[in-house]
RNA sequence: GCGUCGGUGGCGGAGUGGUCAAUCGCAAUAGACUGUAAAUCUAUCGCCCUUUGGGCUACGGAGGUUCAAAUCCUCCCCGGCGCA
């Protein structure tokens, strides 16, 4: 494979890792916290701001460009970095998480980390106004923009990933549900290895020289006979990486990704995936998990909610009216480096579109940190003691 | 001065005899958001009591008609418009 390379630099303890991912548009020092541009933009933000918030790489979504522009606006701009402007590394989903999402949960508030339990009457009622219908071959979906009809296969979800164009692609998919009952996540993810083989045959016809780094996406829900069998299932085939996907409660994503790493190759790096709250991605890092994408800090910001070492707080709240500090006094972003709570919060009232940009800067630069603190840390040898530090500062609500 | 239309909760604006503490929008106050159907969504929003319940005060003001009035009548106050 050309340009794509993982070298860990240091261990320990346990199974945390400080590495770093090689592609041919630039390394990743991880862990690292990876911004999400679904559509070729991470939303309310310049490439440049992406940067100097200390993004190494972005991801993006191969249904959404697939929808829009299209692959025939994405060939000829020469891929979708290249398209958005984006110098550096470059992932993409399969597509896999639009099944889940477009599918069962569509119209249902379910999200991909529980809070509920296994549901008793799972994927039941209004199976007809579900915009994603799978089956064994592949997934058919209802465009949420048009309601046109579109079919991927894992051979489609390749193609689509190829013509993008990322350094690191995922095999596709299927996202299940976190009220997904044990034999449905066992048929999901026997399906889902199907799925992966055929993705990598797929990829090696499209990229016979392995310029694109393709990773496996682990599945199995809660269940921990599952997640183990499908982590030693995908290990045996030749992916370049790991992604760990699908569904978990919020209590046990890190006991679920220990069981995972633990059967998963060490010289190959693991993404998990839409993950992103500052806790868990402290505690998933102790598993050995060396990326993450999630789209909670962008999504975050543009609703109101911001990111400190003591919590999350909303912008909107009248307490911040007149307050002149700094959302994170010791925060060095752009946004906390040159403006207020009192300001932020009067932009994210009055529905200013700068209020989402400067809360985007400082949360994904918060996320960003959190990763990159986990390396230092890691590096000096002091990975418990910061994250140990960390998690007591944080969750204790509120600021001021 | 005469005529006419109108005065509703923080604002705009429905309602024009009972099902009205009063549709709806905005604002306000909280909350949610984890591979982006999301610059979105949810809840509360007259006062009081512990409730899916109850009580009180309210639709410019004062009277009145009626079993029942934001809704009908009379007078008064205020505003827009038209005519003098």
């Amino acid at each position: 494979m050309k340009g794509f390379n993982y070298e860990i630099i240091k261990s320990g303890p346990g199974k945390a890792r400080a590495g770093i991912i090689h592609t041919k548009n630039g390394d990743i020092q991880t862990p690292a916290f990876i911004p999400v541009g679904t559509k070729a933009t991470v939303k309310a933000l310049t490439p440049e701001e992406v940067k100097s918030a200390g993004a190494q790489a972005v991801l993006a979504n191969t249904y959404h460009l697939y929808l829009a522009p299209g692959m025939e606006t994405i060939e000829k701009a020469g891929g979708f970095a290249k398209f958005m402007n984006w110098h550096g590394p470059t992932f993409t989903d399969s597509g896999g998480f639009q099944v889940f999402s477009l599918g069962l949960a569509f119209g249902e508030k379910v999200s991909k980390v529980a809070r509920g339990d296994v549901s008793e009457d799972f994927g039941e009622k209004n199976d007809h106004a579900k915009l994603a219908k799978i089956d064994e071959d592949g997934v058919t979906f209802s465009s949420h923009v048009d309601g046109s009809l579109h079919r991927f296969t894992p051979e489609s979800s390749m193609d689509i990933q190829w013509k993008l164009g990322a350094d690191i692609i995922f095999a596709f998919d299927e996202c299940t549900s976190p009220q997904a009952p044990y034999e449905y996540q066992k048929s999901a993810w026997e399906r889902t290895h199907r799925w992966a083989k055929r993705s990598i045959d797929a990829h090696e016809k499209l990229d016979p020289q392995n310029v694109q780094a393709i990773f496996g996406v682990v599945q199995g829900g809660k269940f921990e006979d599952l997640r183990k069998e499908s982590a030693r299932e995908l290990a045996k085939m030749n992916f370049d990486g790991f992604g760990i996907g699908g569904s978990f409660s919020k209590d046990d994503i890190s006991t679920a990704v220990g069981w995972v790493t633990e059967e998963l190759p060490d010289d190959k790096p693991r993404h998990l995936l839409g993950i992103g709250e500052p806790e868990d991605m402290i505690l998933a890092i102790a598993e050995g998990i060396d990326t993450f994408d999630c789209v909670t800090p962008t999504r975050n910001a543009r609703n109101g909610t911001l990111y400190t070492s003591t919590g999350k707080v909303h912008m909107k709240n009248e307490r911040f009216k007149n307050d002149f500090s700094a959302v994170t006094e010791d925060c060095d972003c752009y946004t906390c480096s040159n403006f207020s709570k009192a300001y932020l919060s009067h932009l994210y009232k009055q529905g200013e579109m700068l209020a989402g940009t400067l809360g985007s800067i400082h949360n994904i630069h918060f996320l960003i940190k959190v990763a990159s603190g986990a390396r230092k840390a890691i590096l000096e040898d002091n990975f418990e003691d910061y994250a140990k530090k960390f998690l007591n500062t944080y969750k204790q609500s509120a600021i001021d």
